[in-house]
DNA sequence: CCGAACCATCAAGAAACCATCAAGAATGGC
DNA sequence: GCCATTCTTGATGGTTTCTTGATGGTTCGG
């Protein structure tokens, strides 16, 4: 019924009727999407989810017979993208399918844009600072003072470069607040074994990052 | 109260409070939207969308006093393209019709039921959050903070980006309202044993969901 | 080799920030 | 119109973070 309504509207469909056919089916065919019945013989459906999502990107929706929460939390966690509950007409399933499609995120929605330099990497909508693995607790201007940096690793800044991008340019004070910062993110870089010269100073001039290793 | 709302909102609206009647305003003035209660003297709601269907391919977002599962699956089944649960805000309703109306496809999985992070999970249409498995008790304006933090679960959110995002760009008023809401969250998080960080402070920027374990 | 400029670090007071509580105002349900 | 819930504002206290000033080491030019 569902390979009629879905080649009504346009797609190129392929059934299998069991999960290992199945399996075998988008290991071949490579899909765009898969719709896959949490009830399957041979196999379970959440099973044969996981085993997708170890080689494949594509999108899952699963069907379900029972609108039992634990059914999709389940289904999400084994990495569906979406789910119905049976009975569903036609017309969503459709529409699901388009919705699935037009979703230009998945799993990269989470993913904020991240600079790396040598060890470092930060993420800038989050606001969190690694070296290696570990996590820098950096306080706002500290990361500030560091994604300038990171930001033309190999150019020198100035202390007025970087006041001007972190104070913003209306700031009278003393430039020398800038090594202080700088100071303590090196200590903090210290802490969790960050190489000594990610950030050199360069006399008479101002601060920049130190090449990666 | 809707009426209201739509109408400062830019809509034009006509109300009906009853069945028959509604249907036969549909008939009239072939609207872009219904918006439809689920318990309407005289005729159930989902009774008057399967009416509705028969004549009309117009948006319906259903309106449900009670989160069940059946209800708002009865209503996809009938046709219905969305579904709210009270008590909703009024900016979660104007979004959801701008939504539907920027939809190509018709259909409440548009948007994606769930968003999960950690152990949290709340569905968007039917406004309901939960810790693991329990409940939480959220009020609007928690609700839909949550839901702007829920997004983009790694990013820092301003008060700023929150303030827009819930009460509007228009809105003036001390942008620490959005602690003390926060605060609320906080409390009801802790009393069902939520994790301690889930919403994290990050401190001179905002707010953001705490990493998953 | 000496002095001046420069930089790193420390410490302490000042400022900013956040959590929380409480009370009055607004809102929506009946 | 009244009542209960929810929202907003204000005040307070504790904490973190920023800034400044002082001190001592280092570098560089003469």
């Amino acid at each position: 019924m569902l390979v009629g309504y879905l080649q009504r509207a346009g797609f190129a469909v392929r059934a299998a009727f069991d999960g290992p056919n199945g399996l075998q089916a988008v290991r071949d065919l490579d899909p765009e999407i898969v719709i896959l019945d949490l009830m399957l013989p041979g196999m379970d459906g959440l099973e044969v989810c996981r085993q997708i999502r170890t080689f494949s990107d594509c999108y899952v929706l699963m069907l379900t017979a029972r609108a039992e929460e634990t059914d999709t939390l389940l289904g999400l966690s084994v990495g569906a993208d979406d789910y119905m509950t049976k009975p569903f007409s036609p017309r969503e399933l459709i529409a699901r399918i388009g919705a699935l499609r037009r979703r230009p995120f998945k799993s990269a929605a989470a993913v904020s844009p991240q600079r790396t330099w040598g060890g470092l990497s930060l993420d800038t909508a989050g606001r969190e600072v690694k070296w290696a693995d570990q996590f820098l607790d950096l306080t706002r201007t500290e990361f500030d003072i560091l994604s300038v940096l990171v930001e033309e690793p190999t150019k020198v800044f100035t202390r007025e470069d970087i006041l001007d991008h972190v104070w913003g340019p209306g700031w009278v004070g003393d430039s020398h607040v800038v090594d202080v910062h700088i100071a303590h993110i090196r200590r903090k870089l210290a802490d969790v074994g960050g190489a000594p010269d990610s950030i050199r100073s360069v006399r008479g001039v101002g601060y920049r990052l130190g090449d990666p290793q």
